[in-house]
DNA sequence: GGTAAACCTGTACCTAGGTACGGGATGCAA
DNA sequence: TTGCATCCCGTACCTAGGTACAGGTTTACC
């Protein structure tokens, strides 16, 4: 079937063009985040293309912190334009959570652009209080400081 | 000691306070993202009160899906005003990582709004595609359609 | 001074999310 | 039609991040 895999991809294919485990793919048709692709005459996994698209949402959403069953969701949610009243409103939630979770990046981004443009007036004369140069920190405390 | 109480934590209440686990508190503090607490006469840990708000911090970063290791850099990238040129290199590509951090989550609170919104016309009068109504979707085909 | 609750250390165990391995079947190009 | 790369399935193992237990001190209140 040299023909068909013009279309269809292989195990290794997506594998690879996603950038994950073969091991991986099976692992999530087990927990139901991939469908179960159709089969060659021998067994083997035929998937479609844009399975490497849908592998990249998820790992996109892992590193957001969503968790494997939380981002079945999503796309459960994501696919279908008439959601139940329940999926509805496990939706409006996640919204929210969202919101939450770029707020809080909002922050920690602001904490290290001040690290990054760290302006320190000069090597001998600098007024911030954890400045490395010894003799200046003598007698200055500060509050811990942490992002926010 | 009663009186000294008043002002620093002891485990429990940092716990209790902080949301999470007592023996989560040794556990950040052998992997380093806590400070070893100094100690009572007998050994009980005393904590300063902004622990608390060091956890929350911290498991805010994780629920960001940052690992203990990467939140114990920006912790410490948080803490100097004098980031050492590596660090100040990390913290640029960290900065560039939550740029596409929040990117990512727009895109998926821009499919999740959509699904809120969802406008079916009417149960009768309905154009979407995936509707519930059945004989409106006979003949239909549809992109999967995932978050992008 | 007695005692219950909270704390200590060390070690064992747990869950989520993978990843590797073994032994056998398939795909496909020469 | 043979040979080698891939694939199959089932199962075992691994890492990160916790969490629980055991057996023994300390605290704090009566």
């Amino acid at each position: 079937m040299s023909a068909a895999k013009r279309t269809e991809l292989r195990t290794s294919e997506v594998a690879e063009l996603a950038g994950v485990n073969i091991q991986t793919l099976r692992y999530y048709e087990r927990r139901g985040l991939l469908a179960e692709p159709h089969r060659s005459n021998g067994g083997h996994r035929l998937y479609p293309p844009d399975t490497v698209a849908l592998l990249q949402v998820i790992k996109a959403a892992q590193r957001l912190g969503f968790t494997l069953d939380e981002v079945a969701d999503l796309l459960d949610a994501g696919r279908r334009r008439h959601p139940s009243p329940d999926l509805r409103e496990r939706a409006i939630g996640k919204i929210a959570e969202i919101d939450q979770k770029i707020a809080d990046l909002t922050t920690i981004r602001a904490s290290l652009t001040e690290v990054v443009d760290a302006r320190c007036d000069s090597l001998t004369n600098c007024t911030c209080t954890d400045c490395p140069i010894p003799y200046l920190t003598i007698g200055t405390t500060r509050p811990s400081g942490d992002f926010a």
